[in-house]
DNA sequence: TTCAACTGTGTTCACGAGCACACATTACAA
DNA sequence: TTGTAATGTGTGCTCGTGAACACAGTTGAA
């Protein structure tokens, strides 16, 4: 049951060699003659040999630097609160010497060229970064092979490059769960007609978008077939405005992205739609609290930034193995359980 | 930003004093001037000194051993989902010299009370306890307070003994959540009848179970008030059914127990009746999956046994203080996420 | 006055692993 | 045969901490 911690000196005991032979024998270093390498192998075999990490960081006391490279973003809103999750792990890792050089980036695409440029430079011992955009990131890739740095990526996988672990959601599972509480929240008629928005996109990587309406609208086709699902992209929410859409008869919008609260006005005007959206920024929960969003699902950036460093650190310190997606639970959030996820 | 992290030699040559004498600042051990004691503090303000865990743990190389004592349960239930997060907690912190040696009881005050001696006659480092019962408990206490050994009590505190940590829930919101779900449930209309149900409740020790009550029912008070609601408590269903209950005009159910699967029978009779319980059990999770029950609340016990057993080990390992209640977020589970929680 | 006890201070050892280095042994070319 | 590599093997030092120890200086009681 308890199982014994052998130390190096006890299995050069147990081998009739000494120290350094286990030593050597352990990190493949050579100059063993075959009959100690026989005979230590032997020994290794028979106990699981670990060694003390106590031991092990204290004398090879390296600093580790994990470059973050994350959207700027203001005080609470969503990419703040990822940046928010990473400094937290910072300091619980920061004994471990761990340390973390952020860069922030404003969403441009040569803005995220140069910051990425910036990141690769320093030459950190591992990247964590938000890929807003795909295409400069191969080239990271290349150099960070070459570097055999490991890359963490949060939110968004890039196609064809495979990083050594990616922090996100389940999204088309995500567009079911909103799909059942969508399903929850609305009466049940015949001909209930519900919307699907993909508010303030602006790039063309927004596969995981369609992914969370796949799987919003796969939810309705399987269990209530009658609903009419429509679906509106638009980057800003004026485009929509304008247009005369009538919304007399909609009863429920589903927002993929964090915007929802750009449908406070209309959502204000129209009392009987229920609207589920995306995130805890400042703007939304308010919408929460005064009602005109019924709930909002929680994609935890802030848990994914902290993960993403303890994953990346493990790897560092332990060469622990880790696992290669890690998709992270959506909470459900209504008003009165909001201030639990504060 | 980057904080260095300071040795005990380094303080030393920046108090111009020996290590021993910081070291005895430190551990307050005495026998240090108050000149060298001034200088000493000083310094330690300035910067903020953690000492290296790897350096103190190979050096004191002790065995933290805590006792968890855990209600038996069968495999997917309550409490052996509370004893798997106490096992996820001793693997992680094994490395750290942490064990746990795990008591189990099946619930009667006799076997509580014979277990709960054995687990004092081990002598651990510190305790981690599930009281169903409280009066034994004080005895403990006493003994506990003498060796000073920390305790942490899940689930429900106990009148009148101070833990060191309490692991919970907030119940009263957790009340006031449940009515929101149930209000978004229900449809809206005036004459809106809703059941309170304790089912199943042992011994007297249920005050949470009144709190969630508390909690519900100011929540219609306050936004709904034209609902009627009843309460039931019974120790088992059928008590329950035998009684001419007119189900027709209750709109929701909310059981404050892990229970509600007892009323899968009655939901299938009357599909009209929102449920909503406790738990994901798995003889509820089924309920959920088959529509008989719409929501469940998660309790989060693998959480609770798991941050139990991180912050007793905070404590024994770096004195870190934790707080005196640790109330664990409610998780909303429907069954499209309920594959999130498993 | 003398010696024990106490005080304040610095030094040393041990923990386990990793690595450099010193030493011993063998092999092989000059 | 001698010199010089090449190959094994063991020892010693280091990392930062905690605790024991050594030691000088001071106090106080006999």
């Amino acid at each position: 049951m308890t199982k014994k911690n052998y130390t190096l000196k006890e299995i050069a005991q147990l081998a009739e060699v000494s120290r350094g032979t286990v030593d050597r024998v352990l990190h493949k270093r050579g100059r063993v003659s075959e009959e100690a390498q026989k005979r230590v192998e032997k020994i290794l075999k028979e106990i699981d040999y670990k060694p003390n990490l106590f031991a092990k960081s204290l004398k090879t006391h390296k600093n580790y630097t994990i470059c973050a490279l994350i959207p700027e973003d203001s005080e609470g809103e969503y990419w703040q609160q990822c940046a928010k999750g990473v400094q937290k792990a910072e300091e619980e890792l920061r004994q471990f010497g761990i340390s973390i050089s952020y860069v922030r980036y404003v969403s441009t695409l040569k803005e995220f060229k140069t910051k990425l440029t910036e990141a690769i430079e320093q030459i950190p011992d591992a990247f964590l970064i938000v890929p807003i955009f795909h295409e400069p990131l191969k080239d990271l890739y290349r150099k960070a092979e070459d570097l055999k740095k490991p890359i963490a990526l949060i939110n968004s996988e890039v196609e064809s490059l495979e990083p050594v672990t990616f922090l996100g959601q389940a999204y088309k599972k995500s567009g079911k769960i909103a799909a059942q509480l969508m399903g929850y929240l609305t009466p049940p008629q015949q001909d209930k007609q519900l919307l699907v928005m993909h508010l303030g996109i602006k790039s063309g990587h927004a596969s995981h978008l369609t992914e969370k309406e796949d799987g919003f609208r796969s939810y309705f086709a399987a269990h209530h077939p009658y609903v009419t699902i429509k679906t509106i992209s638009s980057t800003s929410i004026e485009d929509f405005v304008d247009t005369d859409f009538d919304l007399s008869h909609i009863a429920g919008i589903y927002v993929t992205t964090s915007k929802i609260h750009q449908l406070e006005g209309i959502l204000k005007k129209h009392p009987h739609i229920q609207a589920i959206g995306y995130d805890l920024t400042a703007k939304n929960t308010t919408c929460l609290k005064n009602g005109t969003v019924k709930m909002l699902l929680n994609q935890n950036p802030e848990l994914q930034g902290h993960q993403g460093i303890t994953s990346l650190s493990e790897l560092l310190l332990y060469s622990k193995s880790i696992p290669k997606r890690n998709l992270l639970r959506v909470d459900i959030v209504v008003a009165e359980n909001l201030d639990e996820f504060s």
